[in-house]
DNA sequence: CACTTGACCTGTCCGC
DNA sequence: TGCGGACAGGTCAAGT
């Protein structure tokens, strides 16, 4: 769920409330969450001060003054929410943003010295934080391979038609939701950016032109750019960086509308499996060529 | 090698 | 009402 817009709609938040801030104490549940060894922890992360916050692919990099970083995948249900202190405690008046937290979800709180903190919550115990040396970040098997970042302007489209190649015997959905072909795209952008293209998802890559493809690029960029402008999408779990739900899921054309009106002609969208994923489509735009 | 499927988890929803 | 099972979907490992 948290894709691209998502990851990027808390990188912006905390973007703004973490740096100069300097970490006092790390909890979490499980090694699984926070799989660096406990030493790592109390020698690189303790006592350091936070000195941005990036995103690359659906990860987010928060730099410490330690020259380490915190490299953190939320998956499908992880949340970063950030506290105050003002809005701290039960009863406090501003403390009815979205609950209570630590709550039954939270793998890792990371108190601040000013008294604030930043928790990560995870319902299904998917999303992870490491600790790596930040000079070492971009050597991460993850990070090697990954593909191009779809906003950046050295991504054009002869460069996402040159990508495609890559796997040209697979349905493009499959395709789009590689990573490494491209960063950032899940289900529900996948969905909504082939409904834009009027392409089907199962279309296989060799049988898609070159005006697909641009057509395609088009309707991807543009629905990650309003999605980023919306919050992102919350269809379930997902929360920004204050703990507040996006908006984005009320402009999809296509994503969890099945049995609802195409937006362009009318027909009853349908919901498929393509790629083992539920799929979206509108039978009548998006047919295989 | 190219590509697809299953595992990892927990909560929710649907049918019986 | 309770219960089993399908489903949610990002990524990697295992399978075809």
């Amino acid at each position: 769920m948290p894709e691209l817009p998502e990851v990027e709609t808390v990188r912006i938040g905390l973007a703004k409330l973490l740096p100069g801030r300097v970490i006092q104490e790390v909890v979490f549940d499980t090694p699984k969450s926070f799989p660096n060894a406990p030493n790592d922890v109390a020698n690189f992360v303790v006592g350091a001060k936070v000195v941005l916050v990036a995103r690359r692919a659906k990860v987010l990099l928060i730099e410490l003054s330690s020259k380490y970083s915190l490299v953190i995948h939320l998956k499908m249900t992880g949340q970063l929410v950030f506290r105050g202190e003002q809005t701290f405690g039960a009863g406090h008046p501003n403390d009815s943003l979205v609950g209570k937290l630590p709550d039954r979800t939270t793998r890792v709180t990371i108190t601040f010295k000013d008294g604030s903190k930043l928790f990560f919550n995870d319902q299904r115990k998917f999303g992870w934080i490491r600790l790596f040396p930040t000079a070492e970040v971009p050597n991460i098997d993850f990070f090697k391979k990954v593909g191009p970042e779809p906003l950046e302007a050295s991504f054009t489209p002869e460069v996402f038609y040159e990508r495609l190649q890559r796997r040209k015997n697979s349905n493009i959905k499959a395709v789009l939701l590689d990573q490494t072909v491209l960063a950032g795209i899940g289900n529900i952008y996948a969905d909504e950016g082939l409904w834009g293209a009027k392409i089907h998802p199962k279309t296989l890559v060799k049988n898609i032109s070159q005006t697909q493809s641009d057509a395609l690029y088009k309707a991807l960029i543009d629905v990650l750019k309003l999605s980023i402008k919306t919050g992102g999408a919350t269809d379930r779990n997902y929360v920004n960086a204050e703990g507040k739900k996006g908006s984005y899921i009320s402009f999809a054309k296509v994503f969890r509308r099945e049995g609802k009106p195409c937006p362009r002609c009318g027909t009853i969208i349908e919901k498929i499996r393509v790629a083992g994923r539920g799929t979206h489509i509108c039978p009548q735009c998006q047919q295989i060529t």
